[in-house]
DNA sequence: GTCGAAGGGG
DNA sequence: CCCCTTCGAC
């Protein structure tokens, strides 16, 4: 089984990008994030033509994350409070960053964790609690049944997966805290499926549009599946792809794929 | 001799698609109208590669004309000012719409009309009395040389340039005033190119967008070449190249080329 | 429907 | 740099 996840900024602006990645690489799933728009106006059509079951939890403008699957998922919600209920998650479900069901005994959760703009903002906090109910929201998944976490975490794990890490301690997708966030996911049982793999640094999934930092190559890893153990020791392989990212008005993003 | 005209609706976003047009149609030369972007952001560097002298008068976001010369052009000037003097011209000239230069002992003139909104209102006022200073500026170059004026003159001379004419005397660009207009051009002394050898109707320079005009061909001939008569004996050809309109992402005009 | 502008966001 | 929205224009 093959697991894409692809943060796509837009999938309007994107889609005939996706349609011609899907056709060369007919992943079993294909999680987006950042698809910015209304359930009613998602661009389906083309993607059920291509075989795909399509789910998507979305809004205007921002956010909005949809799975892509060749098999139609059992077990299917959006957002947080299916599983926690609203007393415990306020407000959090308002942006449209959860998506999950479930193939072959094996439960999806595609993410998009908010960006945080700057550590010590109002929205580096709201990324922060909203990470303490995602970990609340996975200890209940994980009673029933395997997890593949995938999403744009909007966190490099460690300073392999920055560019230049030199004076990032303090920046946003890199600070102590957001890591630590990241451990906790890790302590609950997930693991990195990329790093079971590729143990060197200098392999990135998104690359800012604002210094043309991928013509420099100045990315981050910041795309991830976090598998639990049984799904861990299968994976065969995880790959950064970045023919997307070349093209022709780019999402900032590119595709990640693991192979189990 | 061929010169084509072209509301092209903005140069930056239609600039690959008068590229490739210009391949396929290397004119002598190029009359645009609705260029919508100031003379520095042009992006002339293009079409001087394919070997075109680049002339433009433009402004923010609306109106602007340009012309394209294989040859360099003579005695080039932009609007009615350097003819007519500020006395006469007032504020016509604020809004960036005519442009005129001399090849081979032509003046070409290149004109985009008001479109005028609607009978009766303010912008009609204004493209009324836009007419009659043009009227002027034509009889003081008139004693110089020949002049083939073109461009958008948002005005369908007859019911012929019409997909359906019934009830369109009350609308704007085929009310009696505005044909008025194109009349009063017609005694001093111009002759439209392309009714030299078309007298059917349904050939059509203009489609709206919005009531996807194109596909059921509800089209307006509203683009034109009015000629002086030593040239307009000379005329061998003039055709409406509606292949543009057929794109993606057109203009929802096309070019009309006239040969003498 | 499509354009450019302006403003918010990353 | 690129996306989205809203706006006026045609």
């Amino acid at each position: 089984m093959q697991i894409a996840t692809w943060n796509v900024n837009s999938i309007r602006t994107r889609k005939e990008q996706v349609l011609a990645w899907l056709n060369e690489h007919p992943v079993d799933v294909l999680c987006l994030q950042e698809t910015k728009v209304i359930d009613r106006d998602f661009p389906r059509t083309p993607f059920e033509s291509l075989g795909y079951s399509v789910y998507v939890s979305g809004q205007k403008s921002y956010n909005g994350v949809a799975i892509f699957s060749k098999q139609p998922l059992d077990s299917f919600h959006c957002g947080f409070t299916p599983v926690l209920g609203e007393e415990i998650v306020g407000n959090y479900d308002e942006q449209k960053r959860v998506i999950s069901g479930v193939i072959d005994q094996v439960r999806i959760v595609n993410v998009y964790i908010p960006n945080g703009s700057s550590v010590g903002s109002e929205k580096y906090d709201y990324k922060m609690g909203w990470f303490e109910i995602l970990n609340q929201y996975l200890e209940k998944l994980l009673t029933e049944r395997e997890i593949c976490l995938c999403g744009d975490f909007n966190v490099a794990p460690d300073d392999r997966d920055i560019y230049d890490p030199t004076g990032k301690d303090n920046h946003i997708m890199a600070s102590p805290q957001e890591r630590s966030a990241i451990e906790a996911i890790k302590k609950l049982g997930f693991q990195d499926a990329f790093r079971k793999l590729n143990h060197e640094g200098g392999q990135y999934s998104w690359w800012d549009y604002r210094t043309r930092a991928f013509s420099k190559n100045r990315g981050w890893r910041i795309d991830h599946h976090f598998l639990t153990e049984g799904l861990y020791e299968k994976v065969s392989n995880c790959w950064i792809d970045i023919i997307p990212r070349q093209q022709e008005k780019p999402s900032d993003h590119t595709p990640v794929i693991v192979e189990f």
